[in-house]
DNA sequence: TTGATTGTTACCGG
DNA sequence: TCCGGTAACAATCA
C-alpha cells in the first residue's frame, strides 16, 4: 500500500478532517505513550506528506511522524468510535473521525529542528510544487548505480516505490540497469513527469494505476500495471526479465527497454 | 507454520 | 568515500 501517493492523499484528506481541531491522541498498546501525551488536546494546525513520511503539525510546535514502512496501514472511519486493532500504534480523534495508525515502522514526536533535518535529508518529492528536480539530476547524472535503483532512492527523488519504478521506466522506454550517468536531461525530464502524473493519479484514485487503454477507461477498471508482476511485454508480446535490484524485484522487457551506456 | 510483500536504516567489508 | 550486501523491524494473508 505505501508508495508516494497513498501518504500524498491521507495528508489531503487528514487535513480536511483534522486542521484547526483539537485532537485526541491515544496510544492504545501504550507503547506510543510518551509520544501521545505531548500531543493529546493539541491542536493540529496541518497535515503534509514529504516523499513517504507523513507529518502532523500541532500548535505547540510539536510534529507527529510518521513512516509506514513496508507493512503499515492507515485506517480511517468515521465516529463513534470501535475498538482500535491490537496493532494500533497511535489514533488520532478529532470532531468527527478518528485515524488509526497501524504497524508503522517510524511514529515519533519531533520538534521543529527534528522536522528540518528530516526534510533536509529526503530528496525532492515528484508530488511536491515545491520540489527542485535539478538536485535528483545532478545526484543521477554522477552515479553510476543502476537508474532502477536511484529513482526508488528516496535521498535522490522521494515517492516512487517498488511498483511504479518497474512501470515508469517500461512506460519511458529505459532499461533499469542503465547506469545513472548514462541518463541524460530529456530521459531524467521524461521519468521525473511520468512519476509526477502517475503519482498523482494515484492520489486522486487512491490505487496505483499505470494502463490507461480505452477499456479500462470506459469500464473504470481493468487491468492496473503494465508490466510489475507481468509474464509478458504488453506492447512486443516478448518475455519480461524478473530479477532484482536492492533486493526488491524489477521487471524489464529486454526489446522496449534496450540498454543505453 | 512458511513465505511473500507497494520500505528504510544501521552496519560491515571491499 | 562510496558502493553493495545483509539483517532487523513492521503486519497480514494465503
Amino acid at each position: 500500500m505505501p508508495e508516494g501517493h497513498t501518504i500524498h492523499r491521507a495528508a489531503i484528506d487528514h487535513h480536511r478532517i483534522f486542521a484547526r481541531q483539537k485532537l485526541i491522541v491515544s496510544s492504545p498498546q501504550g507503547r506510543f505513550s510518551e509520544g501521545a501525551s505531548i500531543l493529546n488536546e493539541q491542536i493540529c494546525s496541518a497535515v503534509e506528506a514529504f516523499g513517504k513520511h507523513l507529518l502532523y503539525k500541532f500548535n505547540n510546535e510539536y510534529t507527529l511522524h510518521i513512516h509506514l514502512g513496508l507493512f503499515g496501514r492507515i485506517r480511517k472511519q468515521k465516529l463513534p468510535l470501535a475498538e482500535p486493532k491490537s496493532s494500533v500504534r497511535i489514533r488520532l480523534i478529532g470532531k468527527k473521525h478518528l485515524v488509526d495508525i497501524i504497524g508503522p515502522t517510524i511514529c515519533e514526536v519531533l520538534d521543529q529542528k527534528g522536522v528540518m533535518a528530516l526534510i533536509g535529508r529526503i530528496g525532492p518529492d515528484v508530488l511536491r510544487p515545491d520540489a527542485n528536480p535539478d538536485f535528483a539530476f545532478e545526484k543521477i547524472s554522477r552515479s553510476k548505480a543502476p537508474i532502477g535503483r536511484l529513482i526508488m532512492d528516496q535521498s535522490v527523488m522521494a515517492g516512487i516505490g517498488n511498483i511504479y519504478r518497474s512501470e515508469i521506466l517500461w512506460r519511458q522506454a529505459i532499461h533499469p540497469e542503465t547506469p545513472g550517468k548514462a541518463i541524460c536531461q530529456q530521459a531524467f525530464d521524461r521519468i521525473w513527469g511520468d512519476a509526477r502524473a502517475l503519482l498523482a493519479i494515484g492520489v486522486e484514485r487512491n490505487a496505483i494505476v499505470t494502463v490507461f487503454d480505452e477499456q479500462s477507461a470506459k469500464r473504470g477498471y481493468g487491468e492496473k500495471y503494465n508490466i510489475f508482476g507481468k509474464t509478458n511485454c504488453p506492447n512486443c508480446k516478448g518475455e519480461i526479465r524478473r530479477f532484482e535490484i536492492s533486493g526488491r524485484r524489477t521487471f524489464v522487457c529486454e526489446t522496449c527497454q534496450p540498454i543505453e551506456t
